[in-house]
DNA sequence: CAGGATCCAATTGTGGATCCGG
DNA sequence: CCGGATCCACAATTGGATCCTG
């Protein structure tokens, strides 16, 4: 907490190059390496042995996040990941450990980190959750997901995942016709995140 | 309800004209006449007797308003104005009748009337106004009017109020220095009218 | 390709300016 | 000038696109 990016950058001897911009995901995989995490493309969390996941979010000045935040893949392929007590999505919002981080300056390695918060969601939350979570695959498994955008989901919501938008993926529709669709993700709304790096110190 | 403009201003004879902007407050006019409000500049309530106000709004498709909605001049030179219990703020949002009206089309014939809403305040929305009454007023009485904008407040903001943002009002600042200032208004903010409309038939 | 996220053009929201009638 | 509100340029938000690493 309070250390700068280019410190932990420092120590870990790790090189992320002097761009502002194109930094995308290395901060968040600098800092699992900085906590330890378990890294790696298959595990389902980053600390295996607690079931926690860990997320970088970066925050403006007042502490507020501005953009949405990942939580994993719409798998289209796999019965299990389309309900929701066997879900990704469930699994990794169970324990969540944000690690808040200066969206500026422009020189990343002057940006500091700013707090870290422990979350695990409440009765409402899931309740919230859930109800988008349904609410998004539902309309996968019915065969309608070009239906489906950003625009649904009170706090969790779709969105595309893939290089120039291209069609990649092959899928049914209402009369089981398969058409190319493009990959997609769960996201997690700025105002929802906001509230939880608010509630939970 | 259900009615339109056209067929209310012909069952008047009242003439609006067919400009479709332009309109402004013509149809708030227009329907105090039709519910045979007082009408008349400097009376405090549309309907004395009963001491209710009544708000034209226009809300779009799905029944929310687009705008602000004006509730009254902040009048800067009588001290009762100032003063919460005996202000015009709190007079006028006592009992009002909202008539929502389309905002759409561009013809104003069409409009339909879509909603009557009575709203009394509740307890929770009178801590609210208080608040954000005082705190705008708090501003002017001690002198910082220049820091006084619409950022500030919940639900009741103060905006400008004057053909070109002429400064034709003169206030004292914080050193007793006499400076020019816009004459502002008080507004209640969409969000708050939104709720208004939906939790009050 | 999955996981780590951010970028940015387009849409939405709204603060300050403006319009009309009496 | 006051009461009836709306207009609209610019700020804030965000949906869809994109970038890098292992």
């Amino acid at each position: 907490m309070g250390h700068g990016l280019g410190e932990i950058a420092l120590a870990l001897g790790a090189t992320i190059g002097d761009h502002t911009t194109h930094t995308k995901g290395k901060f968040g995989v600098l800092l699992e390496h900085a906590l330890g995490a378990a890294g790696g493309s298959g595990a389902v969390h980053d600390f295996p042995e607690l079931g926690v996941e860990l997320k970088t979010i970066p925050v403006d000045t007042r502490g507020k996040p501005a953009e949405s935040t990942y939580v994993c893949t719409l798998h289209l392929l796999s019965a299990e990941a389309l309900v929701w007590e066997t879900s990704w999505v469930k699994q990794k919002l169970s324990r969540v450990l944000f690690v808040s981080v200066d969206a500026e300056p422009a020189d990343w390695r002057e940006r500091l980190v700013r707090g870290v918060h422990y979350w695990e969601p409440d009765a409402e939350a899931w309740a919230t959750l859930r109800a988008d979570f349904e609410e998004a695959v539902g309309l996968v498994t019915t065969g309608r997901i070009e239906a489906l955008n950003a625009r649904l989901g009170q706090v969790l919501q779709v969105r595309p995942k893939a290089k120039d938008g291209k069609k990649t993926l092959l899928v049914p529709d209402a009369e089981g016709t398969l058409i190319a669709t493009v990959p997609r993700g769960f996201y997690l709304r700025p105002a929802f995140t906001t509230e939880i790096l608010q509630r939970y110190r």
